[in-house]
DNA sequence: AGATATGCTGAAATGAAGCTGAAAAATGAC
DNA sequence: GTCATTTTTCAGCTTCATTTCAGCATATCT
């Protein structure tokens, strides 16, 4: 679970990552609006926690640029203004909490709660045709048969998972699997995605992993024929 | 789209009623806890305005007892109690959103939008005719029939369903999907058009790519004669 | 009508994107 | 330390989306 705070208060900004990291999360630090976007843009983060005055691009700007680019990753607003029209504003350009300082660290993480869990419910198993993947033990199951997989294995196929019909470009999968400033090419998604195809196999399933040269990967159901 | 509003001041309770049908939403209200409650099992509301206090039971202990049996439809907390443990209370309690009395209609309103922004299945699609594109998974939907595009299918295609009515010169489509500096030449989106048109056609869409001489392609929707 | 410009199409060539097997390197358990 | 497993590297191979091209069709102009 990886957050992105977007503050240009540089102390508040690392008491926030501090206070995140004791609950175990993830966070990374920007601060101002045009690097804030850029971060966001990677699309690697579960949350991201917005201030709205901040410098090179307004918090509200930074929110609607996204959004319109159907960014959903949801957006927790941060501010010292209280004023109506400014949470209004704030709500319309694509927030979806707005929370005024100084505010209370039981108040904020109530409020990621009700973020990620509006994410959906929390659910411990992905399925798609045949076969479903068990989250908590990185399993594969297909009938009576199942195989564990290993880490990277298992984070690229619950992508896939999450969005069976989707594409997801080998540049998204790094970067959501490796990690954007990693420094891993793509034929590792290429090597990695033979040996899903083999476990897949192996197991039965008539899951397939499609490739749409330069769109990226994506899972069908193998029809009989 | 349907409200629920549990609220025991009848005189708010119907003014947001009021409010509520103005903009063209249904609204039902209730004015204790437990019919709440029951109302809401029903699961025919989109959205739900939850007052705290009520007679018969709090709107905290509803949202408690609600969310325990999955009760997934967002709930707008209302209330004049705006003490930090009451807001929490009440998020920890299932609702996604706490909204502290009195408050301006603007702000209820973002409130609502955001709530019901977020209902749905991730669907990002483009309409036109009978036929849509979905431009997560780079597919073309017609009726049950969808076939999946190329990259450069999809990037052509994308920009005429943007703009249907428009026309776009052959040069500007080169300099969009193959970029300013390539050195792809008209033909390319000549030939990539016919392969358009046919797959438009496999799977019995109505819409047309039209050729404008000089001025360029845009879409149409065939006329039945 | 004839000439010219523009758009359409099927088939073949090409090359970049993706695949694979094997080996090396890293990691981690014991 | 060993051994097993996972991850990375790499070079050669395959394939199909893209490109190329030649010839046909249709619109526009004189």
């Amino acid at each position: 679970m990886k957050f992105l705070i977007i503050e240009d208060e540089k102390l508040l900004a690392e008491s926030l990552k501090t206070l995140l990291e004791e609950k175990g999360y993830q966070a990374d630090t920007v601060y101002d609006g045009i690097t804030g976007e850029e971060y966001a843009k990677l699309d690697i983060y579960d949350l991201v926690i917005l201030d709205v005055l901040l410098p090179g691009r307004s918090g509200c700007q930074v929110a609607r640029n996204l959004r319109s680019r159907h960014f959903g990753t949801p957006i927790l607003m941060l501010t010292a203004r209280a004023a109506l029209e400014d949470r209004v504003e704030g709500l319309d350009a694509g927030a979806d909490y707005y929370l005024t300082k100084p505010f209370d660290s039981r108040e904020l993480f109530a409020c990621i709660n009700v973020l990620l869990r509006r994410q959906g419910p929390q659910v411990n198993e992905l399925s798609f045709g045949n076969t479903s993947l068990d989250l908590f033990s990185g399993t594969l199951f297909c009938g009576e048969k199942n195989l564990r997989l290993s880490a990277r294995e298992f984070d690229i196929l619950r992508l896939l998972f999450q969005n069976p019909e989707r594409n997801f470009p080998k540049e998204r999968i790094l970067a959501h699997v490796w990690g954007y400033d990693s420094n891993a090419v793509e034929n590792h998604v290429e090597v990695y995605v033979g040996f899903l195809r083999k476990k897949l196999a192996a197991i039965g399933s008539n899951v397939r992993i499609v490739a749409v040269r330069r769109l990226g990967y994506h899972l069908e159901v193998e029809q009989p024929c």
